[in-house]
DNA sequence: TATGAATGAGGTTTCATTCAT
DNA sequence: AATGAATGAAACCTCATTCAT
């Protein structure tokens, strides 16, 4: 009695060592660089050993992909865990992606770079699942923020918590992109500093959500 | 009399052809699947000659990228062209890039994928110079016609015109590229229309730059 | 027990079969004529496994030259392992050095060819460290014989040994190269026997390096 | 009249510029490297004239390969244009070849690359025909010379003077190759002074020569 | 005579994946 | 469970030579 389980256990050790290896390539040389030999080498195992527990490179690629959706699940959860008033909450929210930007910011990029369909025709649908999963838990940790926001009278009852989501991120995940590759350029060919471009559009957004008596808390608190 | 420009206008006329091919095999494959061999038999050349145009294939994939932003920047001079309101072609123009996803969707793509520098090494010098170009023209003529929109009054003067466009611009893109790949993933998941997001994030974001004489007149137009 | 012995000896023997079969190729069409390919199929092996046991296609042209290298050495070795008069020794090296061009004529090529540093870009530097040290070996070899024929007082102490391999080399090989690739030409143009030339110019160089004592035993012995 | 001899003149001023530009190039990147395209741009022709006027790029290898026979060729006969007893100039031949080496290193270099007949495949029955007979002139003049230091009674009757040049020749030749390519080698491996060798080798082949009433004019000489 | 566009076979090398042990 | 040798398809690119104009 125990020994499958000790098994188990040893098996998704043996995982998680081979995701430290894949995480560290991958990060280093983006996914169609990266070579399985690096990673086996990185690994301090055989080749064949990694296509027994990954079905394939892309499958990997995921595996570590999905750590860094935790890590920033875990960072929203942190962010709202306080007893802050829920909309100072959700502005939290929005400069905590900004430090995931800053402070995982090869995470950032493979989940970019993930979401191009044509780079990931090997991925197993288990590991899909499990992605989606990740994924959706975020989503939800924020929308039903949102909602909070909207049942306390915070946030206009006119807006939808996921479209509010979704527009929230598209706008900040944009800017960061170009951020991420492109901030000299765009200082030198627009004379644009990106970082307060985002700071400024994030809080745009934020203020038409706002209900006008949330307005002065907010203004208050920041 | 004229043989040389001749010869001009035919060497001309088979890089288009070139590019015609390249463009029906990236439009299909993408940059990494596809393969200077298929371009070859799709152009009915040699591989040595795509050599002989496109120094490598990533030139030839910024030559259709670029032609995708010619037909952009066309658009958006054909929005503009009109003799209505400067706020009013701005709103034009956010409708023609949504028009351009739609209907140009594969070089949608091409644009967004090129952004990642880890994909393309080899791309010459000239070829990056004329994608820069190209780049800023389209930049241009949007910050242009949003100071116009500052100098006539009907946008905020507190507003930077090239910070408004990447706002603009990045808000839309982030959503897009959402709807290119997720458009059904969202769908499902969150209960979401990305294009009614879409619509609306515009619309918010619009009306936050109006200065209070002209939210009446969009608001009349519209 | 055994078992990574004779994985390692199956290694071994893996390499020593690709080396057959590059020889084949190489001494049939020379380094440049030769295509992996040709390689590959000789040894029955598919390109790839190629790479796994040698690095480059010049690194495979090192690994049969360095066999070449060690027949010659054991030539060399073999020659001098009697117990005749170390002078005698000494005029044996020269002539096995011939047998040598005759018996293993595309060894003698190969090496001469690989002399031109224009022509090997991509060797690894083990495989050169290793082709050096066999080269080393044979000139220690002569030079050490030639000085214990000074120390036997029957060559002049005046001789340095190192300079007098050289000499001897570099007029035999000279001489040699021109046998290999002219030696028709020469008949015809000059009416001169390559040959006989070789043979001649050894004895005079022979000749030039004896003390007074020692050319009376020579004349005896040949 | 005169009309052809005219054309004639300027076809052949053209194959001297198509040489001159191959020259540069083949000095610089050597035949296999050297691309007809690089070669056609330094002469500031199309490629196609190139081969209006040659064959194939080994038959303009061999243009300038004779070019410098012809150099050498003028050399020697300028050295041996003196009114010095026969048995110097002689000596005199052996110190311009070391000349021509120092001077007209790619040209030594060309000439001993092109003994590989692997490596010339494509030349041309006329082009080798016009190298050899140069190479001829220069055998026979060397020839000539040696003959009649015989006949002058400084060389001893009992030496075939194709044989005595052939000999001093590939010794020169030979210590040579390896100045240009392993002149450092040599120095730390065997701590051998090639250049030191060269002299040495080349007086001792002399000696051996000369009559006894010949050496002490030498010695006396030089 | 001169052009230069076109060819196309061939070059070496890489690497995800499989499979016998 | 682990290995790592073997695969083989495909990748990008080069260049001597030809030929229609």
């Amino acid at each position: 009695m125990g020994i499958p389980e000790r098994k188990e256990r040893e098996k998704e050790h043996r995982r998680e060592e081979i995701l430290n290896a894949a995480q560290g390539v991958f990060f280093e040389k983006g996914l169609q660089t990266a070579t399985m030999d690096e990673i086996a080498e990185a690994a301090e195992l055989s080749k064949g050993t990694l296509y027994l527990y990954y079905k394939s490179k892309e499958d990997l690629y995921l595996g570590v992909m999905i750590r860094g959706m935790d890590i920033l699940h875990n960072m929203f959860v942190e962010a709202t865990s306080t007893d802050e008033p829920t909309i100072v909450k959700i502005k939290h929210l929005g400069d905590t992606y900004y430090r995931y930007f800053k402070e995982h910011r090869s995470f950032f990029r493979m989940f970019n770079f993930f979401l191009n369909p044509l780079l990931h025709t090997q991925v197993s649908e288990e590991m899909m699942g499990l992605c989606d999963s990740g994924n959706q838990k975020i989503w939800k940790l924020v929308i039903d923020l949102i909602q909070r926001g909207i049942d306390e009278g915070d946030i206009r009852s006119t807006v939808d918590p996921a479209e509010c989501a979704i527009i929230l991120w598209s706008n900040s995940n944009g800017i960061m992109m170009r951020m991420d590759t492109q901030e000299e350029y765009f200082k030198k060919m627009l004379g644009v500093d990106l970082e307060r471009v985002m700071q400024k559009s994030m809080a745009m957004l934020f203020e038409t959500m706002l209900t006008d008596s949330a307005r002065q808390k907010v203004v208050s608190v920041s």
